[in-house]
DNA sequence: CCTGCAATTATGCAAGTGTATAATTGAGGG
DNA sequence: CCCTCAATTATACACTTGCATAATTGCAGG
């Protein structure tokens, strides 16, 4: 009649540390830090609160591993979109600017990961390494792929016009993760391409898979 | 001997308010939402926890009007930059980007403040509603200034030029307050009006107070 | 001066938090 | 088959959190 014990099966390290990480993350997603407290978490990867300590010294080390697990997803993803992409310079600056500004990248979930994380990130020092690296990693390949384009460029405006874009794909992704519903379909990655292509004085719409709006941006 | 009671003043419920919602949004911009306990709140305004509940009727209530008022302050920043903005239509919307690409608009708390709230916006419809209503004002006054500008242009043009833009300012907002140290000062101001202007199709760098870089955007 | 009331403080409580530690049990090697 | 040990669960604890309620006290109006 007393409650019986817990029937359990036992796991690979690797597994449960990343069926963990896993609940983590899917937790911050969905209600921020706040929702994910250890119970919370144990519960999500079928396991009890017990077993985090026995994987992570503290819950802030898993928060730590979380955040690079990630960064370092994010980081893959953002590759594998590069390595689909085509080898003409314009289409693949197209794809990447594209690919940015639709699901799976364009989800709120992902917003609210990113804005669970920041607090910690502005208090933590490796963790804004990890940020600053990631950050300046994405917008490296930028760079790269601007500089691929027709036309020479000095570095120093190459820079620029990285920010720049980067700042456009933010900026547009923001927006679509912050009101879904207040655009139409396909229409942020349009915006996205006809903005990037002013910037860096290139039409990047014709790369686009869906048909371009019949008036273009400049008048 | 017994612990004195502690001295207190009588003040006016609005001051008080005040004292608590402006206790609340510093400590979210600091430290996010759990930073913000009812005793840290009430610390911080110089009263004791007791009274958070004399004025609000539970603390999401306190969250949720801080979080109005938050939107209001932006709002009002925003119109005072225009107010204070010269008549020729690109130096005003040069005025408007640069603005936001400086202190005290682009700044960490700021960020930290934004992202705060996020999750909480995303559960209450209430909140949401204040959210999408505030976004779409601020493109609003975009749509508007783009309207001014020499050239003819079709009402659809103008929605997706505003939502460009502000996605580049927004962006470029989010890149500066993440890494501050990142650029230079005045940099992301300079970037972020060729961008601006490129996407509009009108030089907008002219109307900087800073030195505008040697080379243009366009090769 | 006093008197009454609302603004304010003080105290208490149940629920939830992260963490420490002890008790079990699955599963591989002999 | 059993034995061992690490993986896992269970329990306990000190602390924090939001909230409720009672006890005070500043201060305006007579």
């Amino acid at each position: 009649m007393a409650g019986e014990r817990r029937k359990f099966r036992r796991e690979g390290e690797e597994k449960r540390r990343d069926a963990l990480i896993t609940a983590a993350l899917d937790l911050i997603s969905e209600g921020g830090q706040g929702s994910a407290t250890v119970r919370a978490i144990a519960d999500r990867a079928g396991v009890t609160p017990g077993l985090i300590r026995h994987y992570f010294q503290t819950k802030e080390d898993l928060t730590r591993e979380a955040y690079r697990a990630l960064m370092d997803r994010m980081v893959e993803d953002n590759a594998a979109v590069l390595e689909a992409a085509p080898a003409d310079p314009a289409a693949r600056l197209a794809a990447f600017v594209a690919a940015a500004l639709r699901p799976p990248v364009m989800d709120p979930g992902r917003m609210g990961l990113w804005a669970g994380f920041i607090h910690q990130v502005r208090r933590d020092a490796d963790m804004a390494a990890v940020h600053a690296e990631t950050y300046l990693g994405y917008r490296a390949r930028l760079e790269e792929m601007i500089a691929a384009l027709p036309g020479p460029r000095e570095a120093a405006a190459i820079r620029r016009l990285a920010i720049a874009c980067n700042g456009v794909i933010d900026g547009l992704w923001l927006e679509g993760c912050a009101l879904p519903g207040a655009f139409e379909p396909g229409e942020l990655e349009q915006i996205g391409l006809a903005a990037v292509g002013a910037i860096v004085g290139i039409d990047l719409t014709a790369h686009h898979p869906l048909p371009p709006p019949s008036t273009e941006f400049a008048p």
